[in-house]
DNA sequence: TGAAAAACAGGACGAACGTCCTGATTTGAA
DNA sequence: TTCAAATCAGGACGTTCGTCCTGTTTTTCA
């Protein structure tokens, strides 16, 4: 260090970029390989950050799992379902579509690791109550951002006498757990037959 | 030890039995806590084992992962799911019960700690091929057990155009989502909606 | 410009972790 | 009864874990 202690243009910090490097290599890892299967220490090599920059901004591992959820898993839920759904000409359309986009991307990427928010579910929500808080909320914006729309589509005059929020749970289980079974079997075909039978349902809510 | 090499009784060795404890051991751990959450050691004090001694039995914890897999995981599907619904009047009646005696005795225990399969599914089948492999087969005999039912249901006379695999894969799915949000919400509340929409789909396949 | 605060460097720290090793005891077959 | 194999005892091994600590540099603000 002492050789170059001016570099060409004078180094700087940039705080907001290193915590979002880190959000972003944490969220990376802790929903492909896992939460506790993931050190620091591979976050620290991955970034290039030190052990004392990461201890400035996430004092603990839990924080920085917290903030990858409060960040990165609740806008990649709003990116990849919310938005689309609410974007779309029905709720049935919608959904069929998020289905059907990300089996292809799956199928196009060859490999399955799963539903970000369902791995971290599965292994945080159990034990720790702010794990659980954080998950839960995202869980319930998901439904309820697809529940929104089916109101829509009611109001709309579409001929059925469905529950709206039961249907959205309904929709969002069957999603996560289809989304399981895909991981289990390294296949997109679960995410397929899953969609099909939605659409089978949906598809005579016919709105005039 | 010295002092007492000869107990009232004369001790014995039990190598299935200790085997067996190992095996329940671990199934209750690592489905509730996690498999990397659990370390051997926890296994060894609940249990009384000795490293010696498990390691004679299991020489990895991975080999002790999947003989939970096989022995302990794949029993408690076929109990709680297979037998039940191959057992009951129609498909849909055993679905329905199995969702609702489930929905109950979460609600009576307090506290949910998810499917075992699912959990263990989406901590160990992504990275390793072995376990992937034993947590297919099972989510497979659970989908073929309930196909199996549908199928006999429609020789039976039942008026529906469903594919028996399809539907199948299609419940599997809801409850292992619908299992997952019960898990971050701490409540049964996610079972019963899904199990009353899927109820509503099939109560009009009305067998003669 | 000076001082306090923020941001970062780099390693120390004890406490686990999973596995393996040597030897003692028990068991089953000869 | 003998002896090899199976079963178990108990701890050592090196590694890796998450956190914390003491400095140094950069930034902010008065």
């Amino acid at each position: 260090m002492a050789d170059q202690a001016q570099r060409t243009t004078g180094r700087k910090n940039d705080p907001e970029g290193l915590r979002r490097r880190l959000v972003e290599a944490a969220y990376a890892a802790f929903t492909t390989r896992g939460y506790r299967a993931t050190s620091v220490h591979d976050l620290k090599r991955e970034t290039g950050a030190t052990g004392g920059a990461l201890a400035h901004h996430f004092p603990t591992k839990k924080d920085l799992a917290l903030a990858v959820l409060q960040d990165q898993v609740a806008e990649i839920v709003e990116e990849t379902w919310m938005r689309p759904v609410l974007t779309a000409a029905t709720a049935g359309e919608g959904i069929r579509a998020v289905f059907a986009g990300i089996a292809a991307e799956l199928e196009a990427q060859g490999s399955v690791s799963g539903c970000p928010l369902n791995n971290l579910a599965l292994e945080l929500a159990r034990d720790d109550a702010d794990f659980r808080r954080v998950i839960d909320a995202i869980f319930l914006r998901w439904r309820d951002a697809i529940a929104d729309k089916i109101r829509t589509d009611l109001r709309a005059g579409a001929a059925t006498t469905i529950d709206p929020e039961a249907f959205a749970t309904f929709v969002v289980a069957t999603y996560s757990g289809a989304m399981a079974m895909a991981k289990a079997s390294q296949s997109a075909a679960p995410l397929r037959t899953c969609a099909e039978q939605l659409t089978r349902l949906m598809r005579d809510w016919r709105v005039p």
